[in-house]
DNA sequence: CCTCGAACGAGAGCACCGCTCTCGCCGACC
DNA sequence: GGTCGGCGAGAGCGGTGCTCTCGTTCGAGG
């Protein structure tokens, strides 16, 4: 059970979050300043470093509250009892929706790392939701036999040293035709898939694309074919 | 002809513009400081506003000059004597060593717009070369009778209000094959490339892939593969 | 050739930033 | 009840982008 003074102390520090967060989302990490989130919540500034030992690190509470947000609008977005092709399709349009939504925290996410290199390991299982939806489908897919391009011979062939283990697993252990050449079309699926939400949302493609939302619905659907989904390659 | 002082002005242009380059070089966009870079060229600050009137505006010099840099070294890398599949393989691998060997100034390019959202029109025209070396090579391609997947009917399909018309252009008019399902998969091909190495860049890769060498080569075989280069689909 | 204006570099200064240190204060535990 | 630790406030340090002013110097026009 937590004492008064912990149940304040997460209290207050959540109060600096949504602070944070507001300012993040007004005006993006770059300008986010601690003493302006200070202002907003009442306090002076040093008090703040009672609660985050650095600026830097009220970013990655951000960072991880983002990749969570994100992860849970991918997750809410998968129907498991639609077929793969829906279920890919809405993934990433609620991923694309998320974005567009959150254009600072996508760009926190996805842009730039933001000092030098900070990526802190607290930020990896968050991270790797998305990730995981995406995989999860293409293994239940596969288990159902319905993804099309592995090698074909019922094994998960492995290529020595190509893949690591981690997205081995995300896609599923033992489901059948899934071998590394799926692996790296799923991993170069979710390379591409926030390409071109980065592209979009930075502004990449003013002027080669007008219609966004066709634009984005086509490239999902080449995604969903490259990947095995669809119609056979 | 120049006069002396123009001459000179030029020539502390420049001398700021390579202090800048070398400061991104080492610490990134976000920590570049014009004092720092006053400092470097033995200014002091304030005079440094005679030829830059703002910060911005000497990050967006050297966002030109960077994607002058990847344009010009996407351009030597493409030998047009070559099959389009090795010019593509070629292209896509420059901009991977270009990205790998500047990071900071990839970051600055390809990442997340580091103010609110200023891009200028000034840089357009040399971010745009390197997409324009890619569509040279698919519009050859196409003129060679090498590339698949268009409609097929040799006319160049619009679906209206999809596509804008600097896409359109790049890929060469007239080009038997091209229409807007390709084009669709150039700028998708495009912004995977992108996607891809940022992934690899920024480290949203470590733990799922092991030999990057490796995974890049099969990603361009399968971006190849998708815009309608290799084998058919 | 001389003059006058424009460009230039230097310096001071403003507001803001991240971060540190100290100092009272108040509540929780022995 | 006393004491100790967490807390908020304040001052302060070095840094930042940017502005303004003030001499100086160079160059073009009379």
């Amino acid at each position: 059970m937590p004492t008064a003074r912990e149940r304040v102390r997460a209290e207050i520090t959540a109060e600096i979050t949504a602070a944070a967060r507001r300012q993040l989302a007004e005006v993006g990490a770059a300008a986010l300043s601690l003493r302006a989130v200070a202002r907003d919540v009442g306090m002076v500034s040093s008090a703040v470093y009672r609660y985050f030992p650095s600026r830097d690190d009220l970013l990655t509470r951000l960072i991880i509250d983002g990749y969570d947000a994100l992860g849970t609008a991918a997750e809410t977005a998968d129907d498991p009892a639609a077929g793969p092709e829906e279920r890919w399709a809405a993934v990433c349009g609620a991923v694309r929706d998320w974005a567009r939504a959150h254009p600072h925290e996508y760009a926190l996410l996805y842009g730039s790392p933001v000092p030098g290199y900070s990526a802190p390991r607290d930020t990896v299982p968050a991270a790797s939701r998305v990730g995981i939806v995406l995989g999860t489908i293409l293994g239940d897919a596969a288990r159902a036999g319905r993804l099309t391009g592995g090698s074909g011979d019922g094994g998960n062939g492995r290529v020595p040293g190509l893949i690591g283990d981690a997205a081995v697993e995300v896609l599923g252990k033992g489901a059948p035709g899934v071998d590394d050449a799926v692996r790296v079309r799923a991993l170069l699926a979710w390379s591409s898939l926030f390409g071109s939400i980065s592209f979009e949302l930075f502004g990449h493609l003013v002027g080669s694309v007008e219609d966004a939302d066709a634009y984005f619905a086509r490239v999902v659907a080449e995604l969903g074919t490259l990947v095995g989904l669809g119609p056979a390659r």
